[in-house]
RNA sequence: GGGCCCGUAGCUCAGCAAGGUAGAGCGACGGCCUCUUAAGCCGUGGGUCGAGGGUUCGAAUCCCUCCGGGCCCGCCA
């Protein structure tokens, strides 16, 4: 009640979860010398953003482990020995053929930019990890049993297969480890591993008997080839299914902590009771979150199959921005698209804004939680100096009617003029460029001809005239008036005409002004081209 | 069938971890550039925080019930 506010860490979220962790470890009596967090990575799929949240939380709670004293790690585990199940969006419908193989065992669809396809998805998760600077220890699935790292674990399953299964039909209700082992070979005649059903292990061999028989993927009916095989379950020809594969990563790796979406909330649920019951391991910590949805509606990037990519949001907005999305909140289904990039980094900017102090907060709580959600936007490597701010928005107006050849000093000027770059330039680069590729990419299409009439036709002729006798921005300004007068036309309309013309929109810049930055003969270019259309 | 989340200004949402005077953006409305151009600037209005109950000196925030909306899982991962 009257208790002073104590702050843990950076006083986020991260720190008090990070905390509640280490207090666990303590009671659970288990070594603290190195805190392990880890999240799965998809490898069958374009990345999207929120596989990059995944990430970007158990990274979080590593770091906030660090803070508090202790040396923590951030596993990246790649799904890679998963079958793929369907074909992404945007790739070609020939990689049907290859539905039920393990997703590292099919070629690159780009081509040989990376050892197979499960390697070329998970590559382009790493490479936002990489951007956004995120210290991560990668495995592969695939890798990982082969190099046999899981095998005394799937040993201990296999044996204990009959109550594996019990405790997957109490928690959920799924009767199919009931009667087949929670392993899928790779079928050694056709190369899949979603088809195989494992129907009896062989202790002393350590090996299992599997029919390549089929199942149902994605609704609809895998057939399969019908081969009867056994493989050693040591050897890293398969993979246990996820229901107890997460309890033999947990303990063979020695993961401590484990953010997840609620989409495995199920997954998570029956493996804890497996990695207690069965391995004799307490699982690690938990938190489950929401997912993050799509909005949908706007087209986003063709090669990308219009799936929200981290590689997206860098196109018009910077890494930082992006982390703020992802560690703001920990619960709430969150609708994300391209259109709350301008949001999210003048969020940033105000954040900016209470970490150095420009803007003062009174209560020491909300300032210690606004400082740290900053802090760890940097990932607790925040810049000594601030950058420059700047209404995106503004920035994406600047952008839109900057003449074409010069749109960056254009913009320059026009922010010095308006004031924006008194307290430094810091990171203006990057935000020009944002600006400009949200425009190129958004905005481009208005620009269509100008229908005029024969009034309107006359009174851009004369105005050319007048801005070829011209000097200057305020003959270029005087010039509009002086011409909408001899015809009688109104200035407010003949002014809406030209800014179509000149830059597809009702409405623009004050004109002389702007003819002097565009160029006075790229203007009347422009007003040339559009009475000789008409 | 099982589980999770949300409901706050006209709209989109923040605030909820750890209770202390209800917030932002957009829209609306009014004003500002001395030749009828605003992307800009200044200002105004607007909410019984879904409903009811409980805990508390104090609840948007914690607990319970209900109503409304959304999402996830269901023999794959």
């Amino acid at each position: 009640m009257t208790s002073p506010p104590e702050i843990i860490g950076h006083g986020t979220w991260y720190d008090k979860a990070a905390k509640e962790l280490i207090e666990r470890e303590l009671r659970l009596g288990r070594s603290l010398d190195l805190i392990r967090t880890e999240s799965g990575l998809g490898a069958s799929g374009f990345p999207h953003i929120g596989s990059l949240g995944d990430c970007i939380r158990n990274y979080a709670i590593a770091l906030a482990v660090e803070e508090q004293g202790y040396k923590a790690e951030y596993i990246a585990f790649s799904d890679d020995k998963d079958g793929l199940r369907k074909v992404p969006a945007g790739l070609p419908k020939e990689l049907e053929k290859w539905i039920g193989y393990p997703v590292s065992d099919i070629p690159d669809p780009f081509g040989r930019c990376h050892e197979s396809f499960g390697d070329h998805m998970s590559s382009l998760l790493l490479e936002a990890l990489d951007v956004i600077g995120v210290d991560y220890r990668f495995m592969s699935g695939a890798r990982v049993y082969r190099r046999g790292l899981l095998n005394r674990e799937i040993i201990e399953i296999m044996e204990n297969a009959e109550r594996a299964g019990r405790i997957i039909y109490e928690e959920i209700g799924q009767t199919k480890f009931l009667n087949s082992l929670p392993y899928f070979p790779v079928c050694e005649n056709c190369g899949r591993i979603y088809t195989t059903n494992a129907y009896r292990y062989l202790p002393d061999e350590r090996r299992v008997l599997y029919r390549c028989e089929g199942m149902e993927v994605k609704g609809r009916w895998l057939e399969g080839c019908g081969y009867e095989g056994e493989v050693d379950v040591t050897a890293g020809e398969g993979k246990l299914s996820w229901k107890v594969e997460f309890a033999a990563r947990w303990r063979a790796l020695d993961i401590r902590f484990e953010a997840y979406g609620k989409d495995i909330a199920d997954s998570v649920k029956v493996n804890d009771r497996i990695c207690r019951e069965i391995l004799g391991h307490e699982p690690p910590m938990h938190v489950q979150y929401e997912m993050f949805l799509d909005k949908g509606g706007r087209k986003i990037s063709k090669s990308a199959g219009n799936v929200f990519t981290p590689q997206v949001w860098f196109r018009y907005g910077s890494p930082q921005s992006l982390n703020l999305l992802l560690l703001k909140r920990f619960i709430g289904t969150r609708s994300v698209g391209v259109e709350d990039i301008p949001v999210y980094m003048d969020e940033l900017d105000r954040l900016e804004d209470v970490y150095f102090n420009r803007v003062n907060i009174e209560d020491p709580k909300e300032k210690a939680k606004l400082r740290g959600l900053y802090e760890y936007c940097w990932l607790l490597k925040p810049p000594r100096e601030p950058s420059v701010h700047i209404p995106y928005r503004l920035l994406v107006n600047l952008a839109r009617v900057a003449p074409e050849g010069r749109e960056e000093e254009y913009i320059r000027e026009k922010l010095s003029e308006y004031g924006y770059l008194k307290r430094g330039k810091r990171g203006l680069e990057e935000r020009i460029r944002y600006a400009l590729n949200w425009v190129r990419d958004f905005e481009e299409p208005v620009r269509k001809p100008v229908e005029l009439s024969a009034e309107e036709a006359e009174a851009v002729r004369r105005l050319i005239e007048e801005l070829r006798r011209g000097r200057g921005a305020d003959d270029y300004q005087s010039a509009v008036f002086k011409v909408a007068r001899s015809l009688s036309l109104s200035p407010r309309r003949f002014f809406r005409t030209l800014y179509l013309i000149l830059i597809g929109e009702p409405q623009g810049p004050r004109f002389g002004p702007y003819v002097e930055a565009i160029g006075v003969e790229n203007a009347i270019g422009e007003l040339e081209r559009a009475v000789e259309r008409d």
